[in-house]
DNA sequence: ACCTGTCAACTAACATGCCAGTTGTGAGAT
DNA sequence: ATCTCACAACTGGCATGTTAGTTGACAGGT
């Protein structure tokens, strides 16, 4: 977990070779907004932050442009990538597509243990809707996709998926302070788990499907909302 | 066998940064097995033969290992990745996701233009294989799968689909040269081909997914034949 | 012959110096 | 006041020097 602090950010209690570690402090600090969308990352001022030199910095920024976190103009600037929506439409298909799957395949597999894990999430959900907890609803609604992921035996497809759907991670934290709709989603999640329990590998499908679409169908109003943070055209 | 073929890769005609056109050449040399599975890359050797500093292939290689197609070991030597069939059966199941996502997609939203445009690689791929042209084949049968990602109207799913299923990609290279099976592999295109001309999705999505299983059921007997390729467990 | 510990040579990782392209700014002309 | 244009101050890209960790060979003991 990355430390926040205004904006600031950093490498300690992290492993790994110092480019890992910047790496790792920048993207999760851009995708939890402690970088907006937009804003200016300068090299020197990460570097004397963070108390590293301009390689492993570097080698941190490359990697997040080639995922597409950070646009880097040349011999300009670097900015933390503003929203497309076009974007996180083309990540809601693409991770619609690797989770139905997902869902089929555990639907038909799962163990009891399995069912037991899913079962357990969603009552901890539960218990942190009552404490309006949005941060680690957040983290335990994240936690339950992973979990069908994983039971897919897979062991990447989670980390693949995370991947692939980054903007929409990120557009989901603009969301989240004011989720009202925590019992719905809730809701949602347990008629995920029942299709999944009783084994109906198409109620489940459709259970997921309906749900991931909520998702999509409260992110489009964010451009409006949010104009600044999503690229002009 | 010791096979330490050295080979050879430039960066000319290629565009962009130094460090973008290393990173293109190599991942083209990975890809299509010029490097072979478990060869070991020499910063120093590249830097040399492409006439480039350091940092450019530092930074190339940096982006290979995170898509894993090589190994870093630190202070010691960078490989190029070997076979995992682990990770190329997890790959098919995220490519097969996708895949038949957007065929069923492409099979409902057609249109005659899009199908002339499949119409027309069918009939391309028909003509290589008279000339038993495989490496045209193989390009040809990976547009006509772009043609249908891209179809989906999303202009980056093609990409990250591939991206997504690099390991299986450079199998596919094994199983190339020996492919007596070309008119089997252009049946099933025309199986997909005709459910889409009819906007059948149910028929589209199970020839798509019959299709696809003929690939992973010819990589699977690679292990044997290529053990040093894979990744001794 | 076989283990074992040491060390030299190699590597990737990191720090730093340098250069070229971009950009904001302000002087000067109108 | 406004436009133009040249320049200075940045930036990121690249080259290169330096450091630290790994490895394999080899000497010496068993």
């Amino acid at each position: 977990m990355v430390t926040r602090t205004e904006g600031l950010i950093s490498i300690d209690g992290l492993d790994g070779s110092l480019a890992q570690r910047v790496y790792r402090a920048l993207r999760g600090g851009i995708l939890d907004l402690t970088f907006n969308p937009g804003a200016v990352l300068r090299k020197g001022a990460i570097c004397e932050q963070l108390g590293v030199s301009r390689s492993p910095v570097s080698e941190a920024l490359a990697r997040l442009s080639a995922e597409g976190l950070v646009d880097v103009i040349p011999q300009s600037t670097t900015r933390v990538s503003r929203f497309s929506m076009d974007e996180i439409r083309e990540e809601s298909f693409l991770r619609e597509a690797v989770e139905l799957a997902a869902t089929v395949r555990v639907a038909v597999e799962r163990t009891d243990d399995q069912l037991a894990q899913l079962s357990r999430n969603l009552r901890l959900q539960a218990l942190l809707i009552e404490d309006r907890d949005f941060q680690g609803f957040f983290e335990a609604d994240e936690a339950f996709h992973d979990l069908i992921l994983g039971f897919t035996g897979f062991p990447n497809v989670a980390a693949v998926t995370t991947q692939m759907s980054l903007q929409v991670r990120r557009a989901r934290m603009l969301i989240l302070p004011k989720e009202g709709r925590l019992a719905e989603t809730q809701d949602e999640h347990v008629a995920v788990l029942n299709a999944i329990r009783d084994r109906d590998a198409d109620a489940a499908c459709h259970a997921m499907s309906h749900h991931l679409r909520q998702l999509i169908s409260r992110v489009e109003p964010l451009e409006r909302m949010h104009p600044d943070y999503f690229r002009s055209h």
